[in-house]
RNA sequence: GGCCACGUGGCGGAGUGGUGACGCAGCGGACUGCAAAUCCGCGUACCCCGGUUCAAUUCCGGGCGUGGCCUCCA
């Protein structure tokens, strides 16, 4: 049975045939460094972290190159960097290189908490600047892109020219009639058409810029994504993935860039997560419901949570809410009790037939629940979960010495039948979270949740 | 306002033009001093209104609700 994914571009479940099965090629938009990623920023990661690890069961391991960006340049982070500045007395060129080392430093952390594997390929924007200009200039001169000059003389805007693309909007299925008259922003003076969008603009001398044709500026949005998907993995690869968020405009404007430049087709399978919402709500600071990778870590084991992102197919909407959390807690801590002594642990057809079709994680873990436990313990390994860091979190900052002591006290309490005194010790030790189990082989005891 | 997605039992969540996926919770039973854990058993759900059809939760149209994009937020 062949893979099958739904492609964005074509609204269809196709099967996937890579182009060159000794080389599958993926590329994922990775988090723009400025603060600490969100819950919502872990689902793409998580899924496309399922699907390179798919991929590569299926074409080998060393067939398959997943690319990642980091974006480090932005005026989220400028503006971040600004503050800090301003608040620490650091320099601000100072302020920034700390900001953005700092972040993707906590971002593969957090992503490494929640089972990802590294991808091959963890390119920042910063250090392809050639790459962007050369691609800006080579549409500049095709007539796809023109500069303006701005207001102050000094530097210019490049921008796209959409209307010198006749297949813009071909992933996001909107003309450029619907798009102008649903536009509620005014239009920069120096555009052409409302809807173009900046490839380089200039800098101003606190700004980060890079010498250009153009003078002293730095890329825009999306000029990045198609620089470096371009440098790794060729003019055409096989799959770009990323939040349904982000298909209009960044991908829209990714296709738009590199097709008119090579007038090669970009992408053949375009792949969008669902967005999340946090206990029926939109995710919002204001609402009091957004939550941090590295906090929900905190309380969490990451593999709790990558459990529950995945008990949700990808393209979905997700709502996360704690009650969920809880019961992948409890799944997991059932399974592993299961999966622990075996030796051979592999996955049956089942659980492969449920990933290939879409990559269908709930129908994946269903088959889990059907499954042998060998065939269980594979196909959790498979999934990028081992029960090491749940034992971890499990038994962390819990006094192991005392428990053993009360355990010895109550049974000499029940052998004495004085069952009053072994159930006030249960009792006083489930107030504190700790559930004691008789089994045939003695008294165990495990953290409740 | 324009475009788009989603709406399944108490909860989570697949899937399908015609036989009640699966999990959590709950209930009954076994086990236990009593529990916990485990095992066995138990559930006629598909937002509303039309239409197509022998048959619709599944297809089509409309409505309502939630959310996304159109504002460099996955």
């Amino acid at each position: 049975m062949p893979i099958r994914l739904t492609n964005s571009l074509t609204k269809t479940r196709e099967d996937f045939v890579p182009l060159d099965p000794a080389n599958v090629r993926m590329y994922v938009c990775g988090p723009t460094v400025y603060d600490f990623a969100h819950i919502g920023n872990a689902r793409p990661a998580i899924v496309f972290d399922v699907l390179f690890r798919l991929l590569r069961h299926e074409f080998g391991e060393g067939h398959v190159t997943y690319v990642r960006n980091i974006t480090d340049v932005d005026d989220k982070i400028n503006a971040r960097a600004a503050e800090i500045a301003a608040q620490t007395g650091v320099a601000v060129e100072q302020a920034r290189s700390d900001l953005t080392a700092t972040t993707e430093r906590q971002y593969i952390e957090d992503v490494t908490a929640l089972g990802c594997l590294p991808p091959s390929v963890s390119p920042r924007a910063t250090q392809h600047i050639g790459e962007m200009i050369g691609l800006i200039e080579k549409l500049v001169a095709n007539g796809h892109a023109y500069a303006a000059p701005s207001s102050n003389g000094e530097g210019a805007h490049v921008l796209f020219d959409v209307q010198s693309d006749d297949d813009y909007g071909k992933l996001s299925r909107r003309s450029l009639d619907e798009m102008m008259a649903g536009a509620r922003v005014e239009v920069a003076p120096y555009k052409k058409g409302a809807m173009d969008f900046v490839l380089w603009k200039p800098s101003d001398a606190g700004t980060p810029g890079w010498d250009s044709p153009w003078g002293r500026g730095r890329p825009g949005w999306h000029i990045e994504c198609s620089a470096m998907a371009g440098k790794y993995l060729g003019d055409t690869f096989d799959i770009h993935g990323g939040g349904i968020d982000l298909q209009f405009p960044h991908h829209e404007n990714e296709i738009a860039q590199s097709e008119c430049a090579h007038h090669k087709p970009y992408v053949k399978t375009w792949l969008h997560n669902g967005f999340l919402q946090v206990e029926g709500e939109k995710m919002s600071k204001s609402l009091g419901n957004f939550f941090t990778i590295r906090e929900l870590l905190a309380d969490w084991p990451g593999e709790v949570l990558r459990f529950n992102m995945l008990r949700t197919h990808y393209r979905q909407p997700i709502d996360f809410t704690f009650a969920g959390l809880r019961e992948s807690w409890k799944m997991l801590e059932r399974w592993y009790a299961v999966t622990e002594p075996l030796a051979n642990p592999s996955p049956d057809a089942a659980f492969f037939d449920a990933l290939r079709d879409d990559l269908n994680t709930p129908a994946a873990i269903a088959a889990l629940h059907q499954a042998s436990p060998d065939a269980l313990a594979g196909g959790l390994g498979f999934l990028g979960f081992s029960n090491v860091q749940m034992k971890i979190a499990a038994k962390a900052e819990v006094d192991t010495v005392a428990i053993a002591d009360a355990i010895a006290a109550r049974n000499a309490a029940r052998k004495a039948k004085d069952f009053a005194e072994s159930d006030r010790i249960r009792d006083e030790w489930l107030a504190k979270g700790i559930v004691f189990k008789d089994t045939p082989q003695g008294t165990t005891w495990e953290v409740k949740k």
